[in-house]
DNA sequence: GCATTTTTTAATAAATTTTTTATAAGTTTA
DNA sequence: TAAACTTATAAAAAATTTATTAAAAAATGC
């Protein structure tokens, strides 16, 4: 579930704001002045920040500009004052949208959920997030570090693991075996790059029904291997 | 430099916004027609796309959707009624912004750079190249390496593939079968150019309906080979 | 420190791609 | 239209890449 955080001073309007948005089913936080909404913004639990230029303590420009230098979150700036929001948008202070009070609580949900959704398309949240990756019948179980075909397990040794996570996690995605090895070695290959060729090997063994015939782990020739969805 | 896609039915509308782009050293492209927009941006050149609602052939709302099914990169749709921003808005088309006409163009340019500076922000240069090219029926999905007709996949070794995509992200540029063979072999041509000629004949095979009348490769007699669109 | 497991190396076999070659077919030009 | 030239086609040979296997080396657990 997404977190918002809302920094406004005015009671009344964050509460109402507040409500719509748990309406939506969004979990949501209210701070009231700018120190302290900074600081909160900053501790990582926050999906989204709603964002009001007038504050007591440090103003919206202020925290807008502090939250931009750590946080990549998407920041809706409010303002009372149609001039106002004009003016930051000119400064390029990083915030994503503006809106002008007042607003219906409806068209603020709206830009909210539209927000999120870019930013989980472009950031990608989806399925790297998740603990448990399936697809068709392989199921990998990131902390438990299980792997099932069929539901049956599979036992795996910490590379095998490692390369068949890093492959599921990003699939239809060629990757040659210079690229695995970096990833998965954590080294600039000048070593030897055959270990993958026998990795993938046992990985096949161990998930595929016919490992001359690969449905997940492909052999891209002349490339690398790709991940099939 | 960023590549700017308007697709716009007015022309002087069109025109207006692409003088001040360029003013701010962005490169634009036209399009009139919604069909033809969709293509273009499909192709996988541009960065960013200005889009109006009301288009002859396919409107807005379908070519916004058309686009996001296959592209990250930011929409800003315009439209000359406040209802069908809300509209749109509401509809979750995945458009990034939405402006109503008229607006000042340094108010266009001011969202423009706001939207690429997020993107960039968000995807970083890294991941940011432009992963599918479509043109007509043929569609290539650079990371995937594979390419389909029609919606059916077809299997492409690497150099076939290699080659095909720098015709198609090149198109209407005759390239000589020596510049071809610099191209995709990194190296001078000392070798033998034959092996072009033999490729080509083998994507053809691919992806032609009749290779004797190529709708994509076509030769140019005497010269070498220039990608249609 | 020893036994066991995991990882890497290395050599060979198998599979696939790429290039070469020869010939046919199509254009251009005089 | 014939000659000269360019490209298309097909098939084989060559080169490259990956799969497989087994054994050596390294790491891990007790």
């Amino acid at each position: 579930m997404s977190k918002i955080l809302i920094i406004e001073d005015e009671e009344a309007i964050a509460d109402l704001e507040k409500d719509y948005l748990e309406l939506s089913d969004f979990e949501v936080a209210i701070e009231n002045t700018g120190d302290k909404g900074l600081e909160t913004a900053l501790s990582g639990k926050f999906d989204l920040v709603i964002l009001d230029l007038m504050l007591p303590g440090m103003d919206g420009f202020e925290v807008c500009k502090k939250i931009r230098e750590e946080k990549n979150i998407p920041i809706i700036m409010v303002s009372a004052k149609k001039d106002d929001i004009d003016k930051i948008r000119g400064l390029g202070l990083g915030a994503d949208d503006y809106m002008t009070k007042p607003f219906s609580p409806s068209e603020l949900v709206a830009r909210v959920k539209a927000h999120m959704a870019r930013y989980d398309r472009l950031v990608g949240s989806s399925q790297k997030m998740n603990d448990i990756i399936e697809i068709r019948g392989l199921k990998i179980d990131k902390t438990a570090r299980r792997v099932y075909v069929n539901g049956e397990e599979r036992i795996f040794t910490t590379k095998e693991f490692d390369l068949l996570t890093f492959l599921a996690e990003n699939p239809n995605h060629v990757y040659s075996k210079e690229e695995l090895f970096r990833e998965i070695w954590d080294m600039d290959s000048i070593g030897d790059i055959a270990t993958v060729t026998v990795h993938i090997k046992k990985i096949r063994e161990k998930i595929e029904f016919d490992t001359a015939k690969p449905q997940y782990i492909e052999t891209i020739w002349g490339v690398g291997y790709r991940f099939k969805i």
